[in-house]
RNA sequence: GGACAGUUGGGUGAGUUGGCUGAAACCACAUCCCUGCUAAGGAUGCGUACGGGAAACUGUACCGAGGGUUCGAAUCCCUCACUGUCCGCCA
């Protein structure tokens, strides 16, 4: 959620920064209308609560002294008239409020450039070369098949399009990875976590998937709960309602869920292979951090991930998103994108992303100092997503005679 | 799934014949004093959010959530959620 006196205060720098985004105007001309009537209705309220309060009180000690209460009945009878309109007023108002600033996307960073889409995303740097092969490299899909890493066919019997199986090597391969992801954060200092899969909505809320994103979600029948679309929900959401004490920050949390998700607007992108799956493994990093280191620890973050690649001996760039393609909540993410050699091309691997305060406003995170309370920031970004990684290694990996090479680094995980 | 009990501030835990309790007491924590040796004693402060005020301070809301009764509810009534214990079932 964006910081609505912020929005009232600074009205058209608020606007500009947010038209990077792609948001009207006047749908933040509306949503400082509404907070501006929030408060009124608030503050009209009050005044006749206190009135009434003071008044209760007094009859309470006229009874007591066995005075006369008629005159002062008659006051709080009109009164509590009156206040059940001026506290629903207050109450709608405020709802008005919430449901339009719970879908204002987060303000993007000064540095993130202009653009609609991911044409505009600028290239950072890249790392490693790709490699020349001496013949036509596959892609992962062939290749997954006659390894036998890969069944697509039964995953689709078991649940649905969407869906694989990973059997033999492929399947011992993904763990390893996994492991080996686990151990490279924690060396980076981020303590791992094992986390509820499903979360219920207000955890959803905080984060920021709700309630715009719901389609995306799968819910679960007759209970508040969804599957989780990334560990960001849960990891994030460990210190949702709490405070902080500043000297515990930051806070690096790393984890390894599965993530579901179901894809709504992807119809008909990546159906072949394993890239975009209903179900995928992935290892997520969490910083919750106070705002003035949370620069230095997005920018470790990002070296982090990129790192495991490295390790792994996957040539990827670094992408940073512009205005257009940054997610909801985010203020600045840098997308890692491994290379294809099958695709012959880079595809999305990780992506780190700086919400700043957005989160921590939702999922009232805040962090105490010197006896006050501000909210923290929060970060979020893969390390890395496993399904990829293996199609990654699949395709870079692979030769001649069509078997799969493994990874140096990951030769004492197998 | 069945039965009973419970849900109060960072923790423990009073308050359940409605108003003097946003909340005792204790612990923890912070600052100070005393004192001195790895202890003890004393003083003060110490929930969150929003609004007013330069500040001191002050108004409103919150005692699991929502609704009801009442001039007034942590305290009475209803619904729901969650937790604990016992039983059943189960990895």
């Amino acid at each position: 959620m964006i910081d609505l006196k912020y929005l009232q205060n600074n009205f058209d720098e608020a606007s500009a920064r947010l038209s990077k985004k792609g948001v009207a105007p006047e749908i933040l001309g509306n949503l400082k209308e509404l907070f501006a009537s929030l408060k009124d209705a608030n503050s009209t309220f009050e005044t006749k609560r206190a009135e009434q309060n003071r008044l209760s009180k007094l009859f309470g000690e006229y009874k007591q002294k066995g005075l006369d209460t008629n005159e002062i009945k008659a006051e709080l009878d009109s009164l509590k008239a009156e206040l059940s309109k001026l506290q629903d007023d207050a109450r709608i108002a405020n709802e008005d409020l919430e449901s339009l600033s719970l879908v204002i996307p987060n303000f993007p960073d000064e540095n993130v450039p202009d653009g609609a889409d991911e044409d505009d995303n600028i290239e950072l740097k890249k790392v490693l070369r790709p490699k020349e092969f001496g013949f036509e490299p596959k892609e992962h899909w062939d290749l997954g098949v006659a390894n036998e890493w890969i069944d697509f066919e039964r995953g689709v019997k078991l649940a649905k399009s969407r869906f694989s199986v990973l059997k033999g090597q492929g399947a011992r391969l993904e763990r390893a990875l996994i492991n080996f992801f686990l151990d490279t954060n924690a060396k980076a200092g981020f303590e791992e976590f094992n986390l509820p899969l499903m979360n219920n909505s207000n955890m959803l809320l905080g984060t920021g998937q709700l309630p715009k994103f719901e389609e995306d979600l799968f819910k679960i029948d007759n209970e508040d709960l969804y599957l989780i679309p990334t560990a960001e929900v849960p990891l994030t959401n460990l210190y949702n309602d709490e405070i902080i004490d500043s000297s515990s920050l930051p806070i690096l949390m790393t984890a390894y869920t599965p993530c579901f998700r179901k894809e709504a607007g992807s119809a008909g992108r990546d159906t072949r292979g394993m890239i975009r799956q209903h179900q995928f493994d992935k290892v997520e990093m969490v910083a919750i951090a106070h705002p003035e280191s949370s620069d230095e620890i997005f920018d470790m973050m990002v070296e982090n991930a990129s790192n495991l690649l490295t390790q792994l001996g996957l040539p990827h760039r670094l992408v940073l998103l512009c205005g257009g393609d940054l997610g909801f909540g985010a203020s600045k993410t840098v997308d890692i994108e491994v290379w294809l050699p099958g695709q012959n091309k880079y595809r999305e691997i990780s992506s780190i992303s700086n919400t700043r305060d957005f989160q921590a406003r939702r999922a009232k995170i805040r962090y105490k100092e010197d006896g006050k309370n501000s909210f923290v920031h929060t970060l979020n970004g893969s390390a890395l997503a496993a399904g990829r990684t293996l199609i990654a290694i699949m395709e870079n990996y692979q030769q001649e005679d069509g078997t799969i090479a493994i990874p140096e680094a990951l030769k004492s995980y197998l």
